[in-house]
DNA sequence: GCAAAAGTGTTTGGATTACACCCATGC
DNA sequence: GCATGGGTGTAATCCAAACACTTTTGC
């Protein structure tokens, strides 16, 4: 038996709160937007909404992501869920994180409805955020770095045609160590990328190389388990 | 704007699905339930209740293990959320997957007012669940899987004292893969663990070594950071 | 003694590390 | 030429796999 009736159950909202990562001048950055309602006005917080009665979650993730950045058939990536009791100050809200990857030059970011400003903010100059979405950031970046080192989704955050120095950057910044230019070419030997022709432009140096992904290869080699992603 | 009234988003109800995995027979197991009620009366089932309006998430998990097991205190790990809006044909309920390690000769289990029966089933014998529970289990499991190789939670699993072989099969299990043992007892060399007099009972050849978890120890090296739990 | 599993040592090859060196470009 | 990063080779070391061998118990 219940304490309560049924249908008392049937009194919760659930929301999506949406982290989307991208990656630029050498640092992952979160997209945040400033609150333009209460509660929590004019602080930063992450983008997120209210899942509709009939809406799928990564449906409503995809949605908010949409509104943002135009960007669709983008994976969602799901993350933790909060439900602390008092977590929203107008009633019981459980949250479902999920987060997104996404190149940060393919598109325009546009505010929306809810947000008065937006912008981009690199992992380690993170301000004090709405409700608790300190904390839900920085769980759900845990389960990026995570992934990072065990599934090839570096490839979503760097443009398609990258320098193997900018992929190298991209895992120093995540686990906060500096690398062996050498040797980290050496462990991603079997990673099968495309080398192409094509050359870095405008730099004061030796141009280097481009290289994209092999995502065809990949999953080839997966599917025929004589590869596994791993760094 | 919503399309439809803030009040209307408040129609939904939370539930958790508790977890609760064991080791025995050299075997990871889940503890299983036969539902007493409809909707899918006389299925067996991860066992889950709702959450009441003002109660935590995982002190919710908490209780439904209490109800079964008599344990508390009890860790509980996040796996993920499932909300299909038509995942449960009474509303939209959304259910948010925890699960517990516990050691399996530490208690009695107990069915409760919602069950008609309860047992535990090896994980690769897992018969068809209500809901969408297949899918839950399997992706918690992976989960696990992970954890298994990332953090000390096998020690959950086993007894308080274990022979290295128990530990062994453990993982044997868990990867689905052969280990050597010589291997194997290089590769936990350094994991912090004592060493007792103490030998296995009972057993028709040479008794082998107990040994238990020093939690202690692994909780200084790892606040040192010169250790790190891999497998 | 024999069966069965506990427990340990050795060899080998491949991966990781540190470090050195040459190359191509802009200025 | 020089500064700057691109790109590659080598030697030392560590680690994991394969496998063999010894030890201790019950019967």
């Amino acid at each position: 038996m219940y304490l309560i009736n049924f249908s008392d159950f049937f009194t919760s909202a659930f929301s999506v709160d949406c982290i989307i990562f991208g990656y630029s001048e050498g640092k992952i950055k979160a997209l945040l937007i400033k609150r333009a309602m209460e509660p929590y006005e004019n602080f930063w917080a992450v983008p997120g909404d209210l899942v509709y009665p009939a809406e799928d979650l990564p449906q409503a993730a995809e949605r908010v992501l949409l509104e943002l950045t135009g960007l669709s058939n983008v994976h969602m990536h799901q993350s933790q869920s909060f439900g602390k009791p008092n977590r929203h100050p107008n009633g019981r809200v459980i949250t479902i994180a999920y987060f997104a990857l996404i190149r940060i030059d393919d598109f325009e970011i546009k505010a929306s409805s809810w947000a008065d400003d937006i912008k981009w903010t690199a992992m380690d100059e993170i301000p004090e955020l709405a409700f608790d979405h300190n904390f839900i950031l920085s769980e759900t970046y845990s389960l990026l770095k995570q992934k990072l080192l065990n599934e090839p989704v570096c490839f979503d955050l760097l443009p398609e045609r990258f320098t193997l120095n900018e992929m190298q950057q991209l895992y120093e910044f995540a686990l906060e160590t500096e690398m062996d230019k050498a040797n980290f070419r050496k462990k991603i030997k079997y990673v099968p990328m495309i080398a192409h022709d094509e050359k870095q432009q405008n730099v004061k140096h030796r141009p280097a190389k481009l290289f994209s992904f092999n995502k065809k290869e990949y999953s080839n080699q997966v599917a025929k388990k004589d590869y596994q992603f791993k760094m």
